[in-house]
Order: C-alpha cells, then sequence, then structure tokens
DNA sequence: AATATTTCCGTACACTGTACGAGAATAGTC
DNA sequence: GACTATTCTCGTACAGTGTACGGAAATATT
C-alpha cells in the first residue's frame, strides 16, 4: 500500500493516512494526482465518464495500479468530492455578522457546484468528512459562533445548508442542461402547453399563459438563501 | 411497439402514448407492472438492485421485453419516479391558507421520499414531468393561487421547494443509513474526536462537546421548511 | 391462406469494477 | 554484493451491466 493508506474496515482510516516505512518499490503516482485526474474527467464529461480504465489512461499507470491508492472506486469518488472541496476557502476573515457569513458560504457552495456539475448528485448519495470538508465546517461553525445555537444546532445548519444548496443547484444544471439543447426544450414547451389546453390543469394554464419576467437562477438561489437564513433562530 | 409507447425524438412522447392499432401479437406484460416491479425492487434493495434482468425476472419476463414497454433504462427509471408520484393525493382539499398549504405539500414529498429512499438520488438527475408529478404540481400552484406570484414565480417556488425536499431527505437518508451500522457510527465518532483533538478544529471541537439534545430529523424538517415558506414574498 | 404488424426473447458484444498473481523495484541485513 | 522482505505495477480473467440484432410466435387485416 502506498503511502497515504485507506483500505480497511474503518472507513476514516482513509483520511488519516499511514506512514511509508521506506521499503518496497516507490510508488509512481500519487493519490492527488489520480484524483485530480477523476475531477478533470468529471467536470469535462460527466460522473459517468469517471471509469477506472479512462482515470488510469489519463494518468498513464495500469488499471490495477489504481488499487493501490483507493482500495476501490467509491472510495476514489469521496477522494473527489473532498478534493474539490479544497477550492473553497477555509480561511477568509468572518465579517461577524453571522447571517452574512453564513450567505457566503452558501453562495461559495453554489459557486463550486456550478463548477463540478456532478458534485450535487454525488453529494447525494454520500457524505465526505476529509480535511478539506473538515476545514470548510471548521469555518462553518465560526461563522455560527455568534449565534448561541448548541453544537448539535450548529452541525445541523450546516449538513442543512449544504443539503439546500445541493439541492437548488441540482435543479439548476438540470433546468441549464435542458436549456442547452434546443430541441429538447422545444419539445417539452410544446408537452406542457398540450397538457395546459388539455382542460385538466387549469392552473399550469394560467401559470404559462402569465409567465412574467424571466429569473436568473442566481436571483432565485439569493432569495431562496436568504429567507432560510434570515429565518434561523439564533438560539 | 405496445399501447403506451415512448420511444422516439420527442422526449415527453414517452407519457402521451399511442393508440394500438390492434395488429400484432398481444403484450403479455404492461408499462406499469414492469414499473411497479422496478419501484419494489429499489425500495427493498436500492437504486442498484434496479438491472434490467433483475426486473424481467421479477415480472416474469425475457430481459430484452422490457425493450418493448421502454427504450431504455432511464426512460424506465423516469416511469418508476412518476410512478411513485402517483402516491401523492392531488385532490385533496386546499385550506385557502397557501402557507400551510405549501408546508403540507413539502411534507407530502418528505413522507414520499423516506417511504422510496432512492428517490432523492433519482430525482438530482432527473427531470420528470409525467402525468402523476402534473397533477401534484397542479395542487401546488392551486395552493400558491392566494400569493400574486406570476406563472414563472409559481412554478420556481415548487421546483425549489422540491429541491429541498430532496436535498434535505437525502442528507436525512444518509445520516440514518450511517446509524443502522453502528460500527460505522462509531469508527466515524472516534475519528472526529481525533480530529476535534488535533488543536486545528477548535470549533468542532467545542461543537462535539456541547451536543445539547438530540434533534429529530422529523423537527429539523420541519424547522428548516417553516423558514422558507415563512420567508417567501407573496408577491 | 397470405400478409402485415407487433411482441417475445436467446444470443452476442462492448463495457464495467475488481480479484488474482506474477514480475519489478526498493531498503535493510548480513 | 547477495539475500530477503516489502511494496508497487499491471496483464489477465471473470461476473455483471445495458442493449443491438434478428428469428420465432402471435394476432388482425386482406
Amino acid at each position: 500500500m502506498v503511502s497515504h493508506d485507506g483500505a480497511g474496515v474503518d472507513p476514516q482510516q482513509l483520511w488519516l493516512g499511514t506512514a511509508r516505512t521506506g521499503r518496497g518499490r516507490k510508488p509512481a503516482f500519487s493519490r492527488a494526482a489520480i484524483t485530480a485526474a477523476a475531477v478533470a474527467l468529471a467536470d469535462a464529461e460527466g460522473l459517468d465518464a469517471v471509469t477506472m480504465r479512462r482515470v488510469a489512461a489519463e494518468v498513464g499507470a495500469g488499471v490495477m495500479s489504481l488499487y493501490s491508492y483507493a482500495p476501490d472506486k467509491e472510495t476514489l469518488l469521496e477522494l473527489m468530492v473532498d478534493h474539490v472541496s479544497g477550492e473553497l476557502p477555509a480561511d477568509e476573515p468572518l465579517t461577524g455578522d453571522w447571517r452574512a457569513d453564513l450567505k457566503a458560504i452558501g453562495h461559495l457552495q453554489r459557486a463550486l457546484m456550478l463548477r463540478h456539475p456532478w458534485l450535487p448528485a454525488a453529494l447525494t448519495t454520500r457524505r465526505t468528512l476529509g480535511p478539506h470538508a473538515l476545514a470548510f465546517l471548521e469555518r462553518a461553525l465560526a461563522a455560527l459562533r455568534p449565534t448561541r445555537l448548541d453544537g448539535a444546532a450548529k452541525l445541523e445548519v450546516f449538513s442543512q445548508l449544504t443539503g439546500f444548496v445541493a439541492g437548488h443547484v441540482g435543479y439548476e444544471i438540470a433546468q441549464s442542461a435542458a436549456a442547452e439543447a434546443p430541441g429538447r426544450a422545444a419539445a417539452e414547451a410544446r408537452y406542457l402547453a398540450a397538457v395546459a389546453a388539455d382542460g385538466h390543469h387549469p392552473e399550469l394554464a394560467a401559470a404559462l399563459a402569465a409567465p412574467g419576467r424571466p429569473l436568473t437562477p442566481e436571483a432565485t438561489f439569493t432569495r431562496f438563501l436568504d429567507r432560510l437564513i434570515d429565518g434561523l433562530d439564533t438560539g
């Protein structure tokens, strides 16, 4: 096993790492390089493109060599999540206005997920507590310091915030993906119009008839995030 | 092709259906039965257990026979989503208090997702507008009637609400799944304690030291949902 | 009876994650 | 320098995936 070890019964041993003994062949690759290649692949071609063979090819390794750096694919996905979490600034100063700070955190998370559109889907199934995620959590907890929420409540708030952002951006991405294929979008519009015209969906018909000005996803996100955070009890 | 047709360039043709000509061999199965079998499988063993072979076996068909009822697996998944959406009551009377009605809708969605734990994950990638989903959307729009939001804004609210619930329940499920494997949970607790003890995570250490009383997921959900909805502009 | 149409499904193929184990490279010991 | 223990590399192999293809069976129309 390579220096930053991982396998074993204990799932969190992944992040602790074990020292190399010195003995044995030197590793030709690195966990970071492999993870970065996997992330690049997911960014460019989606999560489905991340296959062990593709990642290995990208990094110049044999397929089975990857298993010296991560015990299985699931672990590689967790590494990917924590890897991109490293893009979140974890040490910028806080304003002291915890609501503003929390909103900024939400916007940072959204930006990250837009940069890595596979992230919302990856987060729905996984809970990752790697070093980068923890550093960011630490920052969020610091932001919540002025609130007098107890420990569990603070952790809840962070969890919920992340869940909310993932849910929102997931939808946002699905929406924009549909919009990028103009044929699809038109077909959907036609379908909705047909449904609205069937007489059984008067509210939908009304909603489609009175569209209002189009909303930018950014504005919508901000509005919902603000409502969510402004409504939080200070404990 | 079987009566409720689906294939084609137009994705929404799925839901429209085409009449059988009468000519040709009679279908031995039905789209509904196949979908129900797939849903039962996902409920019992998770989304990964839903393979074309397993579904076919469950329903007593040859594998390739499924392709007469759904052009591909992605379509089967969309059918599954709309199938369970049919469990949402779409015609119960509304109270007229749109905030209360909207909260009730959120709770219904959460209950549905808890009954079908694969649903949040399935919704992250997919946007489904089958008849059942549309019926429920119609109801949500009716609930929003007293607000004077324009059509686009109403649709946004529903989208966001669904995204929020999916995000929350996704986390809720991950949490409870971790709690069900006691070894895992203990290992994670030990890991977090170790991280908290490293001196670089003082806020985390403090949060773990002052746990407060445990929060039920139900109560947390209600609190966040209330905040979200109470904060909505009436337009 | 012939024909057109539709469904049923066995076979086959490319692709997936990964178990196994043989070989290569390194460090420590004599 | 030879030997040994250890560690990493990766070719091969296998079970499992979605689904393309095409022949056989069943039905309604002619």
